[in-house]
DNA sequence: AGCAAGTGCTTGTATTTTGCAACTGGTTGC
DNA sequence: GCAACCAGTTGCAAAATACAAGCACTTGCT
């Protein structure tokens, strides 16, 4: 089930899946803050509503930029990962942070880890690492998701 | 005036200001449809509303990433440009591009565009165009919308 | 064996944002 | 002097969001 296409613009279908205030802090969790499960998302400090990270998380399941796997260390657990697809989302994130270390009041905190996300980058190797953890080949969704379950 | 800030994390500070579903693609409209008045962005393709787009030109303005100035051949016209703030957020849009079109069904009437956007692009070449074409020296704003900060 | 804490969510409700359509006060061209 | 055009505003319904509980389990501890 695709979502609402306003037009055939590249930036407007991009924002069609990711143009709001939450999906993009989603990927940035699995990103650069190593969260893979639920309860962890939850609790980033910009405090997502519970149904609100359920929501899109099945969105992003449905988009092919998530899947969702069992952690063999508790049955109820259910690990995240980022598709190639969501990989690819990186230089969309890294330009957003770009533009923020130099135009708005980014945290003390967040400005040592400036350096490796500055411009003309070495994404690539980030990209390479993501892939390493997120991408373990023949690790098949062992969480089934049929696109469009209830 | 300043919106509601979430975390000083860069991305959600960004996202903070233009993570919806409309306010990248008034940039769009500025930067790449030669678009400059209230009516001309109306008539986009995706339908903004005019209370919408009413609100988010004025966010624009109150960041100081659009202002907005006085058409000399209508006395009720105005001419909205984009600062130097606003045309850096260019690398962001070329991101969403570049990922919309390797993964969404972007229409065909934008892909003759899409050569010189592709990764690695010269965007810095379309920057100092777009400088040329908002940023006229000298001009300041004649429309005071008071914006409230740098 | 029993219980508290943890798991990924769902449900219900109040509040906020959005979408839609009509309307406003003024300007311009004919 | 009048229709078309200008940048918006206003009012209302619908949708999205935030907040707080609750659910059906599983796990670790005792």
């Amino acid at each position: 089930m695709d979502e609402k296409i306003r037009s055939g613009c590249p930036v407007s279908l991009g924002l069609d899946i990711f143009g709001d205030r939450w999906t993009l802090l989603i990927i940035r969790d699995l990103m650069f803050s190593g969260k893979r499960h639920y309860r962890e998302m939850l609790g980033s400090e910009e405090h997502i509503s519970t149904n609100i990270l359920a929501d899109r998380l099945k969105m992003l399941l449905d988009e092919g930029i998530v899947v969702k796997t069992e952690d063999p260390s508790h049955k109820q657990k259910a690990i995240y990962s980022l598709t190639e697809k969501g990989i690819d989302l990186l230089p969309i994130l890294m330009q957003i942070s770009s533009w923020s270390y130099k135009y708005r009041p980014v945290d003390e905190a967040y400005v040592d880890n400036a350096a490796p996300y500055e411009q003309g980058g070495d994404w690539d190797d980030l990209m390479t690492e993501l892939r390493k953890v997120h991408l373990r080949p023949g690790d098949a969704p062992t969480v089934s998701n049929g696109p469009s379950n209830t």
